[in-house]
DNA sequence: TCTAAATCTACACCCAACGTAAGGTTTAGA
DNA sequence: TCTAAACCTTACGTTGGGTGTAGATTTAGA
């Protein structure tokens, strides 16, 4: 019994609002599973693990329009899916940018450590004397 | 013969525009090292290493505030720092983001490599028949 | 000295990603 | 049946990170 659950349960169990998911609707990022006679929205769990992936890809630095040309391919199956170079050409500048990420990241963390190292070395420093 | 430069060629050289500059130096991140007679700004190296830096921790996702926050850590010498415990504090949840970050980015790089991948076959099999 | 290019300040405007508020409708449960 | 809570649409407001433009001033170089 996939129960279905109404955008207030939806909101709080993604930790977004309802105006936000009002918005990725707009958006073409989500949409309800069925809307019933007079307009109400109702969500199956499947909307809420497309929220979650959402908030992940935004955690990683993409924009809403990006999120929207990827997520479809967490969620469909890709043999339908139409412009496969296309989404390639994405997929590879993606991959590309998230190399040099992942490779910034890394010295940022670095920096990062050695910084709070520094800092606790002056700290101790200045309380003995 | 460290020669300064003019808001434009600093502009050019950042791959920033020169209204940027002013936005930066309106937020505090950036001051030119002259102000001469009438107005004009003039600049050394160390604002243009200042604005790469910037760019960098833009692209890890910090917004202009934290990055405010940190980016004299990289310039100034740090026995001169206020609020130290502050600063720690600062860094230390940004390490916590970085590692999160980073693991959310590995993973993220191979659900790409797996989609790519999956997209290569389907184009070849579509090819074939 | 003179003029074109560069810069100055100040205000207005832009986009993404929502938030707030109003006013009306629907639904669940006592 | 009735009412409070949840939802609907529509429209305007806000914040972050800038960009555009105007009109005045300054500077560099011929």
């Amino acid at each position: 019994m996939s129960s279905l659950m109404q955008i207030g349960e939806l909101s709080e169990r993604a930790g977004v609002s309802h105006r936000t998911i009002h918005y990725y609707e707009r958006l073409g990022l989500l949409r309800p599973a069925e809307r019933e006679g007079a307009g109400y929205r109702y969500y199956d769990d499947v909307a809420l693990r497309r929220l979650e992936k959402i908030a992940a890809l935004k955690r990683l630095g993409l924009n809403l329009d990006e999120i929207a040309a990827v997520l479809d391919l967490y969620f469909v199956d890709a043999t339908g899916i139409r412009g496969k170079e296309k989404v390639i050409e994405i997929l590879k500048a993606q991959l590309a940018r998230a190399d040099t990420q992942l490779h910034e990241l890394t010295v940022f963390k670095r920096d990062l450590e050695d910084n709070i190292a520094r800092m606790e070395r002056l700290i101790a420093e200045a309380r003995r004397g």
